[in-house]
DNA sequence: TTCAGTGTTGACTATGTAGTCCGTAATGAC
DNA sequence: GTCATTACGGACTACATAGTCAACACTGAA
């Protein structure tokens, strides 16, 4: 629509936007993101206020929105953001895996760096399996992001299924795989040292990998 | 303090209590803890307020302060209540479980009849265990049934297990157990039909278990 | 430099909700 | 019946928060 000039410099659409103005833009956005994603992780979606969000970033609050019409808008941004991360974190770059149990392996070690790395966006995610349930607005526009994420699981695994086996089956198994990791990180917060949550890696792996190929071999 | 006249023919303190009066009040108590704890599961905790409980509960609002001194106090009996029932489905009457693989069955039991017939609890307790990793007030009192929930997973495991295992082993497969149960039945909810999770528990329990004893063997 | 367009600001309004308080109804001892 | 005690009701206050808006600041083209 507008003068299109700097766009060659920046073919990229997302990357470099036209203008001075339009970067101050992008970066107050960011801003608001990262303030809400923080404060959503340390106190909880419902809890963090509009004005939280703001003053988080240091921006007024008539700026938010500009950017956003309202908070359920931003928790589908960061949402969607997460599980972005999260499914690139399972695609190490160019392996595909061969054999079943890398894909699985890698699933878990996904699960895993996100868990420890990316803290925020981990809570933030398993708040979002909440909302999910309840009979909120936002439920229906979350709904997607996750069974993304489910999606992203059974095709890494169906592939690699040696004989043909129930479609419903691989879904079950996703949903296994998704609940045990994200369930097992979740108690093993309260209940275990970081340090331990670190130790009991390994034998988790194999544990897992176990328990699937008997779910995947079991009538 | 009062008068105790009526205590013997109801010695158990919490049945019967004394007077007509004292009845209705329990009475009144209760329908206001019936009523929280539908809309919690419907809505969601945050998102219910005051009133929407007394109104579910048909009763005016100052009787709600008569019983509760705010709604974090509702939330933490529903959630011992929940833990209770829980805790209470893991140990079927008078089968002290012999070996460590009835045990663990005995547990992914409990946790399905519960999330099948108990959802509203259910979603309670998930929600619950969101609220304690927040920093807010009610996590501090949320956090001791949900260990008591981790202990008595713990307790049924220690004993039943052959060789001499660290005790933090155990604590990890007690994580892992909460964590995988309700984990995956959270996911299974927007994954799969209530059908198909019924005819996942099966497969289920054979590769639990087999994760189990693999983790318990493991390094 | 000027000026139109875009982004930002924070005071302001409108609304919803927590918690109080006093009047009323039920209870139970006498 | 009477009277003190306990439970209940719902109007009311005080406060917090969502969302608006008119003034202001920055940007960039002419």
């Amino acid at each position: 629509m507008a003068i299109d000039q700097k766009d060659e410099s920046a073919p990229q659409s997302d990357q470099m936007p036209a203008g001075r103005a339009q970067r101050r833009a992008g970066r107050t956005r960011r801003r608001l993101l990262d303030a809400a994603l923080q404060m959503f992780s340390d106190r909880g979606v419902d809890a963090t206020t509009i004005e939280d969000i703001t003053e988080g970033a240091d921006v007024g609050k008539g700026t938010f929105y500009r950017h956003f019409s309202n908070k359920d808008e931003v928790v589908l941004a960061l949402v969607e953001d997460s599980v972005d991360q999260l499914v690139g974190l399972m695609s190490p770059a160019g392996h595909p895996p061969a054999r079943l149990e890398e894909a699985l392996s890698d699933i878990l070690a996904a699960h895993a760096t996100f868990f420890q790395q990316h803290t925020d966006e981990f809570v933030l995610l398993f708040q979002g399996r909440v909302l999910l349930k309840l009979q909120r607005e936002i439920g229906e526009d979350l709904e997607a992001p996750y069974q993304r994420y489910l999606s992203e699981i059974e095709q890494r695994i169906a592939p690699l299924v040696v004989q043909p086996v129930d479609r419903a089956k691989i879904r079950r198994l996703s949903c296994a795989v998704a609940g045990f990791v994200s369930g097992f990180f979740s108690f093993a917060m309260i209940g275990m040292s970081p340090d331990e949550i670190e130790q009991s890696l390994a034998p988790l792996r194999t544990a897992f990998l176990a328990a699937s190929s008997t779910f995947l071999a079991g009538v």
